[in-house]
DNA sequence: TATGCGTGGGG
DNA sequence: TCCCCAAGCAT
């Protein structure tokens, strides 16, 4: 109570957070990334901004590792919407290969169809026009409109989030989505110039990937420690430890989810429809089999040309 | 807002 | 071996 005074600049922490604190971080962020960003094939200048939506969508739950190779063989293939526009959506789905989610691959490509429609067969740089596509949501439309278009806005995907909520926050980790306070606090870290927020927002996300980790963050090797209010926190001894997030158990084996997979790789190695004989060998329970072709089926992944014979769109 | 939706690699 | 994931989206 007696220690009010605004005077001395005493020992002690440092005061809670200010605007200019808030700046450093994007600072340090953009420098770091200048000299360690992961030499990633879409991240190449001459990539176009449906080269970046194609790795966005691809990025979509599945590791880089894995996206890589596919996204060569599918720019190389179809270089722009048009072209993927122009063939059968399960060439989407077969191309997609074993990248999991292969709604995503459909998605991608009533995308590409609605782009020829709605945008003369170019992605639109504005953020509704993004918002609109097929497949592209909060996250995808301002990661396209920010690292195609160098656009000023908040790209926050969940390594964003959690080490938005640890850096500027002070928190362990972050909490459960709420897309509008993700966007306001992460906005709020943006520099002015929209091509550097745009590398800043780069930045965020991959020392969310590499640095900022969930389990084993290696605070050591980030250049935002010295700035990081969680970090801070903890050595004020106010901390709370690193407490992984509770993702929901959903084993996959077993599920619908596996059976589906199952019986798209049967349709997905061959070119000619398929008779049920060959879908029923992948999985014994014929009640469980029927439900999870009847649901792919209805999502379009599977068509069933004639009686009893199956086939990619 | 909670849930369903694939897959293969690493601890 | 088994568990936990990994740059979300649509409903």
């Amino acid at each position: 109570m007696s220690r009010r005074s605004a005077a001395v600049p005493t020992d002690g922490p440092p005061p809670p957070r200010q605007p200019d604190h808030r700046a450093r971080l994007a600072d340090l962020a953009v420098d770091w990334y200048a000299r360690n960003a992961r030499d990633l094939p879409w991240r190449k200048p001459d990539t176009t901004a449906w080269g970046v939506l194609v790795s966005e969508v691809m990025l979509q739950q599945t590791p880089v590792a894995r996206v890589t190779p596919v996204w060569l063989e599918w720019l190389a293939r179809w270089p722009t919407p048009a072209h993927l526009a122009a063939e059968a959506s399960g060439e989407a789905i077969r191309a997609w290969g074993r990248l999991g989610y292969p709604r995503r691959a459909l998605r991608l490509h009533a995308c590409a169809v609605a782009v020829g429609e709605r945008h003369d067969g170019e992605i639109p740089d504005d953020l509704d026009a993004l918002l609109a596509l097929p497949g592209v949501g909060a996250y995808t439309a301002r990661a396209v409109a920010a690292f195609a278009f160098r656009q000023r806005h908040p790209v926050v995907d969940t390594n964003v989030r959690r080490l938005v909520a640890r850096a500027a926050g002070g928190l362990a980790d972050a909490g459960p989505a709420t897309t509008a306070a993700d966007l306001a606090a992460t906005e709020a870290l943006l520099p002015a110039d929209p091509a550097t927020a745009a590398v800043a927002s780069a930045a965020f996300m991959e020392l969310g990937a590499v640095r900022c980790v969930a389990r084993t963050p290696l605070c050591e090797q980030c250049p935002l420690t010295a700035v990081c209010a969680w970090r801070r926190a903890r050595d004020a001894g106010v901390a709370a430890p690193p407490g992984g997030p509770s993702r929901k158990p959903q084993r996959y084996a077993g599920t619908d989810r596996q059976v589906r997979g199952l019986l798209l790789a049967v349709a997905r190695g061959t070119e000619v429809p398929v008779p049920r004989a060959a879908l029923d060998a992948v999985w014994a329970d014929g009640v469980q089999r029927d439900r999870a072709l009847a649901s792919l089926l209805d999502d379009g992944l599977l068509v069933e040309p004639a009686e009893g014979f199956y086939a990619l769109p």
